[in-house]
DNA sequence: GCTTTTTATACTCATATTGAGCATATAGCG
DNA sequence: CGCTATATGCTCAATATGAGTATAAAAAGC
């Protein structure tokens, strides 16, 4: 019989704490990996083609057993199955297939002894973020050098383009859905320490390259690209955000968990208005005081608007991330 | 060892010809198909653990043995994988996973001998179709007794919610991204041969219920809804369409195919000022005569609206998709 | 040759949406 | 009280959208 398969279930679990998008990682404690245990990594398991009728049970099932999380929102993002995406084929072992799932929930506690934590997804892929002056300044040189050093003016000039397009150096500014074409650009240029990790052996490895951001196990922080790029593009068309935020909750807290997820700032009346209009929220009549300012209006989640609106999402601005981009 | 998983890719294979969505079907002669040879199905084969670097590799291979097409451009759709999907699990055999893709051509005849075959994408899902007045009529009949037929009050308005919201009959209008709810809405209220075909031995079928549609192997009628979906959402903010159509064209021809594929009608006019605004063509100079009318400019897909606009893609007006549900 | 039909393309116009501000209200704090 | 921070109301110009009208240029019918 011919070498077997492993199909894995991942779990890219988001959510919004303190303007900041947080994903769910773990320790992994498997054998088997070449990667330390220190390496961050997904929720993941094997599904049992006997007992589990349905992926996305297999999945929470997993996700259960290994951080104790229950988690509401749940959608397919992506099936990664590349030969040598994980260490463990090459010594001979299965074929490892990995279907990638996208998780929405509030932050909730790690219980105590769980090796799971929360960790900011901006820490894995720093250049996504755009709300401030944080993004990493070596990278645009570095991308710099990439093209210079390709083999070729038409190879350069194609590098070049791509850089432009991806970061947002053309007219057409910054666009967030990208998150994975970034991620792949990054990768071929050497300057995601992945790239070297699984193509080289350990002693032959370039000191020279650099790495923009913490690492993850296998092919880990791809999958996070995907499902960042995946809710920003789905964040426009479809209620997403109100997975992430408490029932009720003020404009300013839904704006933030907007811009936390698209990594852009956005203009407070506009916004204000454009989910007035889209009749997304309905105000509770309830007062949100205690923090300094004038207190706020606490509002809930329209349902309604999936039977009065087409694609009721929240449509970004675009101006808004051209603005970004400078 | 467990029950062992056998990864199949398979292949939604679209184009348009004549104002209608085509897609490649075959008729499958392998053994262990419990569904008579006739019925048609997408191309499809299994994954190959040890040769198969990816699975886009793999899926080209099978599509170009099943039915010697090449195909362009090619997108990962969904991963199936529910117990029972196929029924060669039940008779003890290996877990069936399927990795659905979408491919985009230009219609080219299948040569001759191949058991493949160009088959109207509304065949198989009449009601996805808004343009005339083509659609099913008793198809709204049916669904009212299936909400009538609810075991509560509480199922029956959820039931009629449901059904308002899938098929525009709310103040949003219709949608055509919803077509993988539409037809999992019909699979549930047994207006789908298959959903009786998999649950039911042969001899048992209730022969009251009815199939709006021609059926598909398997659970291909399902991938099918999810590939016209995702291609009516993703044409809005991708220049796919350019993948079905000639280098050059005219703006009609532009117009035809999105419209085949989005189902409902446009407004000329509009339309012309939209692709023109959007720069996403732009005028050879050249001119096609021949049929009757007045003779039209060809225009040619611009590569380089990639660099000028976000999202760059044919906008479907919304007040369109409402004219058509009335 | 003239009319009808069919398609292409230009232009109009009222209305809606967007981007960017200004202005004012109401809290906590030293 | 004056300062700062947030909430919320409102304006205004620039664009975009929906729905037409008008005219041009071909083929087909007679």
């Amino acid at each position: 019989m011919s070498r077997p398969i492993v199909l894995d279930l991942s779990a890219v679990i988001l959510a919004v704490t303190a303007d900041q998008p947080r994903v769910l990682t773990v320790r992994r404690r498997d054998a088997g990996h070449s990667t330390p245990d220190s390496v961050p990594a997904m929720p993941a398991g094997p599904l049992d083609p006997e007992s589990d009728r349905t992926l996305e049970l297999a999945l929470r099932r997993w996700i259960r057993e290994q951080t104790g999380i229950e988690v509401g929102y749940v959608e397919q993002l992506y099936t990664f199955a590349d030969r040598d995406r994980d260490p463990r084929e090459r010594s001979g072992g299965s074929r490892q297939v990995s279907v990638a799932y996208l998780a929405l929930v509030h932050e909730q506690a790690v219980a105590a002894g769980v090796p799971a934590q929360w960790q900011n997804c901006y820490e894995f892929l720093p250049w996504e973020d755009r709300r401030g002056a944080t993004r990493p300044p070596a990278l645009r040189a570095a991308l710099g050098a990439w093209a210079t050093a390709a083999p070729s003016a038409a190879t350069r000039r194609l590098r070049e383009e791509r850089c432009a397009i991806c970061f947002g150096l053309t007219p057409a500014g910054w666009d967030g859905y990208l998150a994975l074409e970034r991620y792949e650009l990054l990768y071929e240029a050497q300057l995601i320490g992945e790239a070297r990790r699984e193509s080289v052996p350990r002693s032959a490895r370039s000191s020279r390259a650099r790495d923009f951001g913490l690492g993850m196990q296998l092919d880990h922080r791809r999958i996070l690209a995907t499902a960042l790029g995946r809710v920003r593009g789905k964040l426009k068309y479809r209620p997403l955000v109100f997975e992430l935020l408490p029932t009720t909750f003020t404009l300013l807290q839904l704006q933030r968990v907007v811009e936390a997820l698209a990594g852009v700032r956005l203009h407070k009346q506009n916004f204000r208005r454009l989910v007035a209009a889209a009749r997304l929220v309905e105000g509770t009549g309830s007062i949100r005081s205690g923090g300094p300012g004038r207190p706020a209006e606490l509002f809930r989640f329209r349902r309604e608007v999936l039977r009065e609106r087409q694609g009721p999402g929240v449509r970004l601005p675009v101006a808004a991330t051209r603005r970004a981009a400078r």
